[in-house]
DNA sequence: ACCTGAACACCGTTCAAGT
DNA sequence: ACCTGAACACCGTTCAAGT
């Protein structure tokens, strides 16, 4: 029926086949933090998926006893809030040449964002399950002013933001999923014999294969800020 | 640091207050099914949320035992790509009024889409998680078509259907995401003051309070549409 | 072919206690 | 203030067995 796509087994592979035996966490760790503790969810979120993310996982990779995160944490959902907004923190870019105007600025912001979060794929899946941090609420005040300042009305931003938010997290969602299906390599190509009967347009335009995934994103970003430039 | 949304407990409470007895199975129920299974699943979601699909409730509100689900079913994971896909059916409209063109044809569906997945919250979250079921892929295909038929360009198709697919998805994952967070009002209070302060530009907009959704989601279409129209 | 309960492994979290 | 292990509740899933 539905497509399959291998629950847990296949997950993310290359990295599953050495164990990685917690690192010898002999020399004496710093003190528990929850800068270290977020750090480290952030990098066992990148090496195993949501999925690998379990509370003793963590507490071992930090050389602490199992229940010591919660004192520091209260929760694993809080574990993840916290994960998700230290990604998205927005470092300015260094200067490179001169500044564009305020259309190239609102595009590289918005092609940051999408780069940080394909950077770490669980945080696309994870949005739509948690909280606006100050990280994701900066990086939209960043664009909302930015817009203003081009001159888009006040009773135009609204639109445009959530426009633009909607476009750069769907692209970026997709993309994300996309590449987790690619990970059974088998079941997508079956998948595709099988698409060329019962989906004959999106086969023949190869919309699974061979998507040209930043061309497009520009190119619809390009749309959207067409029709919300301000008027000349 | 983050803006918390209270982890387990408020949930989505109004159903929660009755914690209903899994209904008065008494009479004898029709035999197991794939698709008993699935739509239960579905009933499971919308009353619970995604945490509160549990094989053994699932089971329970099919008077089935505990562990009959895995005759039919092999995995919890199957159980969310069914459900997903599932409520993603599209039906043609029932023919009100003239064919509208293809525009007209485009919006409709896409604005059937984000329909049903607001019907669903749950679906909205899951989708960046799952494998495109077969619904799935036909509204794709549907919307590819129609596009095609319109004189989209082949070379163009591509753009055209992912940037109107990433536009639909962040859309609704996006407003799924707030219905949940305007869960607690309290902090999402909380939340708008410090905005004020740090984050001048949208607390100015309001745009995390008066936001016309439906509207919203409307106008940033027709942006992309118009870019993404065939040259006459 | 279809369903079942007992049992296992695992995981989030509480708690009472340590330093 | 900070950390800990034992213990509990819960849940997905295996299995050997029923009809």
């Amino acid at each position: 029926m539905a497509a399959k796509r291998s629950g847990k087994q296949s997950k993310r592979s290359p990295r599953e086949v050495v164990p990685l035996p917690a690192e010898p966490e002999t020399r004496n760790e710093p003190p528990l933090s929850l800068e270290r503790i977020v750090a480290t969810a952030v990098e066992l979120l990148d090496a195993e998926g949501i999925d690998g993310l379990k509370m003793r996982r963590l507490a071992d990779r930090l050389g602490a006893g199992a229940m010591s995160l919660y004192w520091h944490v209260g929760n694993k959902e809080q574990v993840f809030d916290l994960a998700l907004d230290s990604v998205l923190a927005y470092r300015e870019p260094s200067q490179m040449g001169e500044p564009p105007g305020w259309r190239g600025d609102v595009v590289h912001m918005l092609e940051d964002w999408r780069a940080v979060m394909l950077r770490h794929p669980w945080s696309a899946a994870l949005l739509p399950r948690r909280a606006l941090g100050p990280n994701i609420l900066g990086r939209l005040e960043l664009v909302s002013r930015t817009l203003s300042e081009a001159g888009v009305a006040e009773t135009d931003l609204n639109v445009a933001i959530w426009s633009l938010w909607n476009y750069v997290i769907g692209a970026t969602v997709t993309r994300a999923s996309f590449d987790l299906s690619d990970d059974d390599r088998a079941a997508a190509q079956h998948r595709l014999t099988a698409l060329s009967e019962h989906y004959p347009t999106i086969a023949r335009a190869r919309l699974l294969l061979d998507s040209d995934w930043d061309g497009t994103f520009r190119k619809g970003l390009d749309f959207l800020l067409d029709g919300l430039s301000p008027a000349p």
